[in-house]
DNA sequence: ATGAAAGCGCTAACAT
DNA sequence: ATGTTAGCGCTTTCAT
């Protein structure tokens, strides 16, 4: 029957250091403005060291008014490839703050407010827009930061339409169609990138898109592919990458290839648009600028400073690849 | 200069209601063996509603002891769609339970202990295999159940792999391929599923598969499939359908097509492999039922039960396309 | 430079 | 049936 292995407190560390429990605090946090001389400071962090010493995360937050979580909240399911990068890179960018960054799934009918408040997180950052009333909830419930990406005041995403449209139109094209995704999306999102390809479209004179909704189905994109061809649309600029895979699809089925009836270009980069025949020219957006990027923004309102929901571009660049 | 807007405490709630904070304990947390008057409930429930009143995370852990924090760690990146649908599924049912799940990145050079004491999660699931050492730390940091889904205890991953090499064998395929995915990847979920093909083999006599990596790209796909076919295999079960997708692109490099040339087969079905040509049969599995169990397993273990590693069994079926 | 002591908001014996 | 009380482990002001 041996002793339920209890975990080590500050109390112990304080013990074995021969100091008190402040002094722990002091030195483990490394607290501005107290002078704590190099020999003590070694002891405690030595006695830190040998005992496996983990500061209790409820203990400390309780204490201190704030934790140090951060929760991504992300609304798309399967989680698209970029994200998850932008995730990683987050994570790493806010562990060397000191912060520890987990994921949030929205997609269950549960509040948010709900599952920061379960976790205690301080800081939320979600991916794509967030209703008013939600944000205010959070605020309500304790959370000091929230922060949106790819929302109304992301630009991103323009520019990845922008480019896509520029692409396009360099190689000749003047009338170009838009696929949306025949699924849930974030709104903003994509028609920020509508936008950006509709400008393009206007800086040259050339007419709007011509916006037709894909699902990811070889039948319905072979729909939509005829559609675009009765209008004299000669290239199409996809929401992502699957959605661009569809209208490759939908060509086939079609009898049709590209670029030559109908060029076809994606966004995201994901593995399989390097796989399929033709290689699919796409536009890459490297989201780890912006996760850094955004990681110090959050830091910094946490410790203090004022959250201002950070400009987040992605220099998103086009992968030439065969299909456009 | 307003206030800042305290968040509401159980204090608050006892003393609308016109109770104890003891009470608001007890009616909140319904717990079993007091007697409270349907009267006295309602006032709680009621008063604790209209002051929009939730439990201080932390300060709620710090007393029980325990937190209902659940962390699902992940270490494949990008997030494969099959595990998102896994995830989402378990944070519903641990919902349902009063539990909160949250997702971590196993990628970052950090202990998956720091991270579980952060967010003072009680039960951490990972994906994939969990080294001892690892979960002896997990143990010492406080954390009550750590489970591993797709590690050695998984069936599931084998059943994969039978039904593959079967499709295969029943195809007439005696000389099958495997193709390893060429990047890191949980090692017991490969190799699971390389071993319930190898069964299959072993089962009509056939030899054991050629094993190969293939790495994302067409032309080191290609590479293999000359291999193969020098070896004189007729069909390849792939780790998963981006393999499986880089098969086929080296085929297409080499001038050989599915499924006369080399018969593929994958496994996830992602959405791309529907809109490929040709369009690649795989091995669905629906981890919705796994996710389930997994969660009533976690649940309980936290609730007082023991935590059984749960044979988690995704019912995986064969989706047949063209490719095989 | 270090320590004593007072909470943070909650739960859970124990009393009434 | 409800209230009193004592912590949980930590941070932080205020003394020393």
């Amino acid at each position: 029957m041996r002793s339920p292995a209890r975990r080590a407190t500050s109390a112990d560390v304080a013990r074995a250091a021969g100091v008190s429990r402040t002094t722990v605090s002091f030195v483990l946090n490394n607290k501005p403005g107290q002078s704590i001389p190099e020999e003590t400071r070694r002891r405690v962090l030595e006695a830190a060291r040998s005992l496996d010493y983990r500061p209790h995360a409820s203990a400390r937050s309780l204490a201190a008014g704030r934790s140090d979580v951060v929760l991504l909240s992300i609304s798309q399911l399967p989680i698209p490839a970029n994200i998850s990068r932008f995730a990683e890179e987050c994570a790493t960018t806010l562990a060397e703050r000191g912060l520890t960054m987990v994921l949030h799934l929205d997609v269950q009918g549960r509040p948010l407010a709900d599952v920061c408040a379960s976790v205690d997180a301080s800081a939320v950052v979600a991916m794509g827009d967030l209703p008013p009333e939600t944000t205010a909830a959070l605020r309500r419930t304790g959370v000091a930061v929230v922060l949106s990406v790819g929302g109304d005041s992301a630009a991103a995403h323009r520019d990845v339409g922008r480019l896509q449209a520029e692409h396009l139109i360099e190689r000749g094209h003047r009338r170009l169609g838009y696929a949306l995704a025949g699924q849930r999306v974030p709104r903003a999102m994509a028609s920020e990138q509508l936008l950006g390809v509709e400008e393009a479209c206007a800086a040259v004179g050339a007419e709007p898109p011509t916006v037709l909704s894909v699902a990811p189905r070889p039948a319905d994109a072979a729909r939509a592919v005829a559609l675009w061809r009765d209008r004299s649309v000669t290239a199409v600029a996809a929401y992502n990458d699957e959605t661009a895979l569809a209208v490759l699809a939908g060509m086939r089925e079609l009898g049709l290839t590209a670029p030559d009836d109908l060029a076809v270009i994606g966004a995201d980069d994901i593995r399989a648009a390097s796989l399929v025949t033709p290689p699919l020219t796409t536009v890459a957006f490297d989201l780890s600028n912006a996760a850094r990027h955004l990681a110090e923004v959050v830091a910094s309102a946490l410790a203090g400073g004022e959250a201002r929901p950070a400009e987040v571009s992605s220099g998103p660049r086009v992968v030439r690849r065969e299909s456009a």
